[in-house]
DNA sequence: ACGACAAATGATATGTTGTAACATGCTACA
DNA sequence: TGTAGCATGTTACAACATATCATTTGTCGT
């Protein structure tokens, strides 16, 4: 049982726990992700599906299961970037906090981080100030990775 | 001489100052975005541009304007709404820094604030602790507004 | 003023991302 | 086994963005 598989049963247990289905298209798409180990666009996903799964994956399916995934806490959307990831801590066991995102604008690589509560509150006292509320604490940042960072040197 | 055509006057000055041409279409652009007092998306500028000025205007020049004018640092582009905004500083005379912005997810109004640099350093720390590097400090964050806070209250 | 060059815009086509609407298939449960 | 609800298939289209080449407009040296 490999790496990817065994996330996929913690998915698996999580979404029995919640009373839905982890079907198989849908572990087909959480599993490329996981498997990709970066954020891909959605028809990113329709490619690595149709060619790993040896049938056509529909665009409509995988924004239907992406859709899914996210309110399952399996995935994340980066508006950022524009693409989809899948969770860092679907092992953990524990519910995982709001998330910030590093992304690799180079290679879509992203790290999933809990910046320290000070440093958010700092943030939620800067936009309060300017007579905003922050909706949510989730930080997309652009960033490169440290293969990127080597490269370029 | 109102608002509007007092920070278009500003524009033409940085824009002439750089050895760089503020057209009429540019102007349009622009002055939309200030006009609306929110982002917009491309498309939507397309639609008020041609409302306004009585001649359709074509979504290719609405892309390269808006890159002109980013380029210029009058307008910036919003990558978690996919919307543009003009920048709020064309006015202020001083050369300004990296902004954040704070994004009203329901009526995209948005607000160019410039966070403590305390809180910053804190953020790129956290950055480099996962072997990340910010490529930018420039922030997008999904808000509401005091406007729709009041309204939904 | 004229011609030459560069910058800006127009026009058309096409690529990418995302949603709407309705049909069909599958699963769980009475 | 019927049936109700969820999941997926299919098609069409809307929204967002870029590539390419033609035309117009502004700039500058003569
Ligand atoms: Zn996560
Ligand atoms: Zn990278
Ligand atoms: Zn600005
Ligand atoms: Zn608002």
């Amino acid at each position: 049982m490999d790496h990817v598989e065994k996330i996929i049963g913690h998915a698996e247990q999580q979404c029995k726990a919640h009373g839905v289905r982890l079907t198989v298209k849908r572990k087909q798409v959480l599993a490329g992700l996981i498997q990709s180990d970066k954020a891909l666009s959605a028809y990113e996903i329709v490619d690595f599906c149709t060619r790993h799964y040896g049938q056509t994956m529909p665009a409509m399916s995988v924004y239907r299961i992406l859709e899914f995934l996210e309110h399952e806490h399996l995935v994340h959307k980066l508006s950022l970037a524009n693409k989809y990831v899948a969770c860092a801590h679907i092992s953990c066991g524990h519910a995982h906090a709001v998330p910030q995102f590093l992304i690799c604008r180079q290679c879509s690589k992203v790290k999933e981080i809990s910046i320290q509560p000070a440093t958010i509150a700092e943030l939620r006292q800067s936009v309060n100030e300017a007579g905003f509320k922050l909706v949510t604490t989730q930080l997309e940042m652009n960033c490169l990775c440290e293969g990127c960072i080597a490269q370029a040197a």
